[in-house]
DNA sequence: AGGGATCAGCGAACCGGTTCGACGAAGGAG
DNA sequence: CTCCTTCGTCGAACCGGTTCGCTGATCCCT
């Protein structure tokens, strides 16, 4: 069931064969019926390492997974969903790295040894070694987040400092005075993630700028640390009358801290932040937040990937994506009702 | 940077490095020592086509992907994860492959041209082409989920069934006498997919078994069709006092439905399922159901695979699971709160 | 009718590993 | 001092494709 055996039932020579299927030289139409005839009564189907270990390409591309032992969020689900749907599209399979605690042993094998073309990189830190180890090798690559250098990089972006000063000034518009802010966790922070550190910029600029009177925190990408944030949050300021959370993982828990609380959202209490639609929309209530286009940026990243693989020598490209905020119920106007101190919200 | 050249820098033959990288015959110390220095200096990792097309094995698994366009749950991005990180444990990597609309171009790829050693697949059904032609062609393969042959079978698997009935067992001891269904997607059911049927039949059974009235309903696999849902679970019967639901998805929906109905949980009505323990804690009571063990699934898949490839001619193993319900905060007594008709409730 | 394109197909080399059989040197037994 | 192992290494074949260069046949043009 190799193509020897093809061209030797067709009565041809296995470059014959080949030049039938990939269609690269001319070969006549009897020729190649008979061929394809053959191949359909056999089922053949060409060996994928054989072929790639003879034309140089695997067609895989792989991506590097976050952290194992992490929590994954639901963006991330989307993400690589998205990645894989269009990858197929463009005749691809997609190979998962878990960029594990060792740093990179899988990493390293992936590209070592050849066992995918390009990559896609999830996870993106500020400084990041793996970026800067796969652009001093040229290799095809491309970002899901820019590094503090991206010019010279492919990727795909949110802008997080546009988005966090964005959720800033909404609630600002509603006349909110003291706010909080719900990063990722304090290791992915310290780690330099570019998602956090741009995020916590954007806000605390804004907050500033609004002169606004703000706490930062981070939290544990689940529910129980949203909710112990949360009580956190009130315990240091209790007149604190709103937040704005990237941290979508922890949604669920904050809500219910907010519930035990005994802070009604969005009367007593506005929440924002940046989340993906999906689940923006499965807590109550529904969340106002600017949407994360998981699903949009892995087709992105797919589609520069391609073409930079197709191009080897073309310029870096990239995206940058700021959605809008999508107005749904957890914000509304600062209210009488939260029991502000007199006087210290005025400091501004 | 190809063996043949490690093998002229260190003065020996390629079969010799060859030897000296896999162990497989005996080679001096002194030369061994020689041809690591070299490796080492020239960062030299052997090719991973070439390899696969000597030897046969591509040491990569294939993952088998829910249908694309679908909407993912949490559930299988805790399974994803696992499963990448056992095989990465046991030195192998994962390949996606979309079960994508046109049944499964990707998959016949995967495996005609052999790109993966063998495969884990998700999202079983009771009658399953896909499996039956792995089995036919003895294919290395693991299933998630159980077909309605399932002896002759390498797979692992919940006990829907057991956990449906448990579910309701635990409503009824709590004096509900009234409850709904809540499944995965028609399509899905229709598509005869294991959980969504043994999940309906445990419940039906156990239902039957202890005299309760109740209803079934398919829902969307997102929080808009779970809302709608339960809006209409209320319109058939107003005295619903509890639902059991497979569909994790549409939780957030369901819970909104109950919000915006005025019922409160767990005074007014129960809520319990099957859902995985991460997202029975992101909603407001937690949810008390049975465990969904994705993680563990995963690597039991994987330890399965490995075990089969290992020793081909093994007979079929699985295992299912049937975890405890974990209570939390979302069922409670049937309250004289709800407003149930008098009388109908007693027809048991 | 002769000469240069064009077309179809063939054979061989190559991609980068693995593995088998052979062979020289060293070591041990008789 | 032979003869037989064992050890370490080498060369060659092989895995299953792709691709290059070549050859014969056909065709067109003058």
């Amino acid at each position: 069931m190799n193509i020897g055996e093809i061209a030797k039932r067709a009565g041809v020579s296995r470059s014959t064969v080949s030049y039938a299927l990939s269609g690269k030289r001319a070969v006549s139409d009897h020729t190649r019926e008979k061929i394809q005839r053959v191949i359909d009564d056999l089922g053949y189907r060409p060996n994928a390492s054989a072929r790639a270990l003879a034309n140089g390409r695997t067609n895989t591309i792989g991506l590097v997974f976050p952290p194992a032992g992490d929590h994954y969020t639901g963006m991330q689900l989307d993400f690589i969903g998205s990645v894989v749907e269009a990858a197929a599209a463009h005749d691809y399979d997609v190979l998962l790295s878990p960029s594990g605690v060792d740093s990179d042993r899988s990493f390293q094998r992936l590209l070592g040894e050849r066992r995918v073309d390009g990559a896609i990189l999830m996870e993106i830190r500020l400084q990041d070694d793996r970026v800067d180890h796969l652009l001093a090798e040229n290799f095809p690559a491309v970002c899901i987040g820019r590094t503090a250098q991206p010019e010279s990089d492919w990727w795909v972006g949110l802008d997080h400092t546009a988005l966090a000063a964005a959720c800033v000034h909404h609630l600002a518009d509603l006349g909110h005075r003291r706010i909080a802010f719900v990063n990722r966790p304090e290791r992915l922070l310290r780690a330099g993630y570019e998602s956090a550190h741009r995020g916590l910029d954007g806000f605390t600029k804004a907050a500033a700028e609004r002169g606004l009177t703000v706490r930062t925190y981070t939290c544990g990408d689940d529910a129980p640390s949203g909710q112990a944030c949360l009580e956190r949050i009130l315990y240091d300021d209790p007149a604190t009358t709103a937040l704005v959370t990237l941290n979508e993982a922890a949604l669920g828990g904050l809500y219910r801290g907010l519930a035990h609380a005994g802070r009604h959202v969005p009367r007593d209490f506005s929440v924002t932040g940046v989340v993906a639609a999906r689940w923006a929309e499965t807590v109550t209530p529904q969340l106002t937040a600017a949407d994360m286009p998981a699903a949009q940026m892995g087709r992105l990243a797919v589609e520069l990937l391609v073409e930079r693989l197709d191009h080897p020598d073309a310029p870096p490209r990239h995206h940058l994506l700021a959605p809008p905020i999508s107005l749904r119920a957890s914000t509304g106007p600062a209210g009488t009702a939260a029991p502000a101190t007199p006087g210290s919200d005025l400091n501004a």
